[in-house]
DNA sequence: CATGGGATTGACT
DNA sequence: GTCAATCCCATGC
């Protein structure tokens, strides 16, 4: 269990550590706007070990990227245009874009409004809804065999596959739904390990990525 | 209005 | 390791 929590040093904090893991949330409830209102790096390795929910199913977060304004791998770093609008909203709100032209990715939009933050969902545990998630990701991916349930959602644009979050979530609330974040930690703390993003050209050396370290469902490990 | 780049994935060599 | 698929939007002419 936790052990000398009241011992950790504030500088903890500016890794994106948090000396009062999950003071926002209790156990189960929805994620609060005051949750993600906080820096994007606490709320990024705190969203370690929750879980999302949409449609029927859910996955345990196992992998987070932060994204803020004053880095130019972030989209809000050119400022509000029309696609980056929606990460200036109000924090809590749902970020879907599309990447690549195929995939849609997944943020939770944070810091108070006005400032340009969110986290990208990259990993999941299949938690509920496993067999609706085999056949959105089975169909058409996979030649010879249904993804095993450690592919399923191993990436960002996997696990909207799965969960069926879509362009049209862009824009919603976390808070109401459709698509919720809960507070639902396992008995056993996750290990969380920092490293740098995936995927990126900008800003590359920043370690904003967070993984639970011992988890089989990552996009690559940690 | 044309162009180019991307917070990716899966299939193939 | 390489590469194509293919949408949205920012930028520049």
């Amino acid at each position: 269990m936790a052990v000398a929590a009241t011992q950790r040093a504030p500088r903890n904090v500016a890794r994106g550590e948090s000396s009062d893991r999950l003071a926002h949330a209790h156990q189960g409830e929805v994620l609060s706007a005051e949750f993600y209102a906080r820096p994007v790096l606490e709320v990024a390795r705190e969203l370690i070990g929750c879980v999302v929910e949409h449609d029927g199913c859910s996955g345990r977060i196992v992998e987070t990227e932060a994204y803020h304004e004053s880095e130019p791998a972030c989209h809000a770093f050119i400022g509000v245009t029309p696609r980056t609008t929606v990460l200036f909203q109000e924090p809590g709100t749902a970020y879907v874009y599309r990447s690549y032209g195929i995939h849609a990715l997944f943020n939770a939009v944070c810091e108070p409004a006005g400032i340009g933050a969110a986290v990208l969902i990259r990993a999941l545990e299949p938690l509920e809804g496993i067999e609706h998630m085999r056949v959105r990701r089975g169909v058409g991916c996979h030649r010879h065999e249904s993804p095993h349930d450690r592919t399923l959602c191993s990436g960002p644009g996997k696990l909207t596959q799965a969960l069926a979050i879509e362009m049209s979530e862009n824009g919603g609330s976390l808070l109401h739904g459709p698509v919720v974040i809960r507070a639902e930690q396992p008995a056993q703390p996750p290990r969380i390990a920092s490293s740098t993003r995936i995927g990126i050209t900008k800003a590359v050396d920043l370690k904003w990525r967070f993984c639970a370290v011992d988890s089989r469902h990552l996009s690559r490990p940690g």
